[in-house]
DNA sequence: ATTGCCTATGCAACTCGTTGCATAGCAGGA
DNA sequence: TCCTGCTATGCAACGAGTTGCATAGGCAAT
């Protein structure tokens, strides 16, 4: 379980209220995490009960005021030592592809609509993660280590956009292929 | 929610027990789904109860008994219906990149071990994919739609271990350029 | 002989994550 | 004026997913 840890990292690099930190889990921190604001102000309930985080009550004009979190020395320490314990490899759940080798039980054309949505989808996150870079990391010769670290996950997003894009690509020549086959062998 | 569908896709490429779906989630299917057998299991016999499966007891020697589930046609409905709903864009959940955004709040060098070990893993990984085209898809012409579409989510699989394995080496020149950082700005 | 692993299924308890709804003030457009 | 949308937090209920344990026979190794 890592929502805390990833929760932990986002406020050490920069504290802030739930509302704000499931904002950053649909753009940077979506990068490579996520979460819905319910799970997020539960999880931040429980790490303040544990000490992990504080917050400080925060008033605003023509805005409802907001508890704007900081990780504590403890929660810093829990992170860590989290560190430092060993993490297994991701599990992948990619519904797309399920889709697709359900394809071969239904007309597999029906189905070329829904994969260039999610090409279009795919290349919009590109643009925007291409874009984010051009921004926070102009200079990548002039960065602290904290930007490097964040700059080399960001190229991880980058990288797995530019493979899922190629993928797509394949998926729909084979579509495509499927509905006008090569010449049929000879012996058939 | 696709666990059902995974299932059905499974079960219609080849019928067969709770305890063998669980092994193929973990090896072809594990390519793009995950499940553990007490998922599978509880999940089939929501499935028979609403006929979306059969399932037959079929006896073995020197052996359980098993439950040889396979498809029904109402099944098969429920999964072309669902081929024809969008569905959105797989949500990522990569640990391993928490962590390393973390490192910036402790020892990056601690983090080597970690990362090359994902290494090794996700190198393994890769070997047993290609290992595995070999293996069931050595003439790419000679294929029938379903195993087209098969292997076209494989090559999806391998695209993606041979990304991540050139970013894993990214992260670790990033982390080793951390330790022994560029000559330093005259300036400061 | 005993230990441990593989096949095969399952219960119970728990945590994680999602969905729908509620409150409440302010801003902007039809 | 009313409706929609944004900021900001939260409750309640449900469904998805994990973990630990249990059963039970066969097989292979020590």
């Amino acid at each position: 379980m890592a929502l805390e840890h990833a929760i932990l990292v986002s406020l050490l690099e920069q504290p802030g209220s739930g509302y704000e930190l499931a904002r950053r889990f649909d753009r940077s921190i979506g990068r490579f995490w996520t979460a819905t604001h319910q799970q997020i102000y539960r999880v931040l309930r429980r790490m303040e009960a544990d000490g992990w985080v504080a917050a400080e009550e925060v008033a605003q004009d023509g805005r409802p005021d907001k508890k704007v979190y900081s990780a504590t020395a403890e929660g810093r320490g829990v992170l860590v030592g989290w560190l430092r314990e060993p993490v297994e490899p991701e599990t992948v759940r990619h519904e797309l592809a399920v889709k697709i080798r359900a394809a071969a039980f239904d007309d597999p054309a029906a189905l070329v609509p829904e994969v260039e949505r999610h090409r279009t989808e795919h290349a919009a996150l590109l643009a925007r993660y291409l874009s984010g870079e051009q921004r926070d990391f102009p200079d990548p010769d002039a960065l602290d280590a904290q930007q490097r670290l964040q700059h080399v996950v960001l190229r991880g997003g980058i990288e797995y956009e530019r493979m899922i894009l190629a993928w797509l690509d394949d998926v729909l020549a084979t579509l495509h292929r499927l509905q006008a086959p090569p010449p049929s062998t000879p012996g058939t």
